[in-house]
DNA sequence: CCGCTTCCATACGGCACCGTATGGTTACCA
DNA sequence: TGGTAACCATACGGTGCCGTATGGAAGCGG
């Protein structure tokens, strides 16, 4: 789905009828016969969003037995800079009346993902609930630096994995 | 500056001139002739934000002479919702070249004042490095969940109380 | 071969914004 | 008092986008 794409690279506003054709070498004339405007554009777009990045991603992580390793395989898994301009991109949009149904859906869906998570860590309800809070914050803001200020993260593999253990020390810490 | 509030309710893109001149009751002939364009106008806020909403702040939680507590305080002050939206706009928006550098040198100085900071809560620099763009990770998805989704966050005041507890409690464990 | 559906292109009107041109008003000052 | 600078309003052209109208071209069943 180039709409996608799109959002990655110029964000909502780029979801633009008139460029997007003319990227694919098609003129508005066709794009208007497959969708009826825009916003079904944007919409089948958050639907491929949510496939690709949420379910897809947390089936995949689920694979792994072990609740620690798991927690660790999620924010590898998730931090791949390839996902992160659109995931950064589309949080930005959720003032977007289109935007922000997906947008909340996804939220509540990855944080309840990481609450039963931390709950199996052996933390209370309340408290996994706290710190699944607090790592999709952190979550959130890694991947808004990584997009938009990268030199202000670790430079190199080494000191990525020193980052990584810092995190997981501190939201696993009793 | 009304441009700063239009960047926090419309976003950068919210900074245009014709809308901006019909708020403020006058026209664009009027603000031609004292801005020579629309960029100078973003520069002038970009400024102002800088002043604003990273030294001012700094400054005022620096006068906290105990480490644990002026992180305490930070984080109270600067979770203040009525920063949340130009904070988050801004960052939103830092791949704009006007932006960039500014958000650039915020991030510098704001991670560089969390970086001593849990130095001197006794971290090596190192590790007081990775603690500072943690906590400064955490600090822009909360922001962002503020703006965009407020419900995702804890309800009441008690709520956020022991929220921060938490928040705190897994920065400053060793 | 005819007519119908499917798909695509060109052309148009409309909107919101940027920036310039130009004239007018006020006020101060020589 | 006449000139000049500071300030503001109206009007215009340009751009990039949305959405519609309209006319094909290609394929396929009757």
């Amino acid at each position: 789905m180039a709409a996608l794409d799109a959002i990655g690279s110029h964000g909502l506003a780029g979801v633009a009828v008139e460029p997007l054709a003319a990227a694919l070498g098609a003129t508005k004339g066709s794009f208007y016969w497959h969708f009826a405007n825009r916003d079904a554009l944007v919409t089948a777009a958050l639907a491929r969003w949510d496939r690709v990045y949420t379910e897809e991603i947390l089936a995949q992580v689920d694979a792994e037995p072990d609740p620690a390793r798991r927690l660790r395989l999620l924010f590898v898994s998730v931090t791949a800079t390839s996902l992160a301009p659109v995931e950064t991109n589309l949080h930005a949009a959720a003032d977007h009346p289109l935007v922000r149904p997906a947008v909340r859906r996804a939220v509540k869906r990855r944080t309840a993902y990481l609450g039963d998570l931390f709950e199996a860590l052996g933390f209370s309800p309340e408290e996994a609930t706290r710190r699944a809070l607090f790592a999709y914050s952190a979550y959130l803001g890694h991947l808004q630096l990584t997009v938009r200020l990268p030199a202000a993260l670790p430079p190199d593999h080494d000191a990525r994995e020193a980052y990584l253990d810092t995190i997981l020390g501190a939201l696993l810490s009793p």
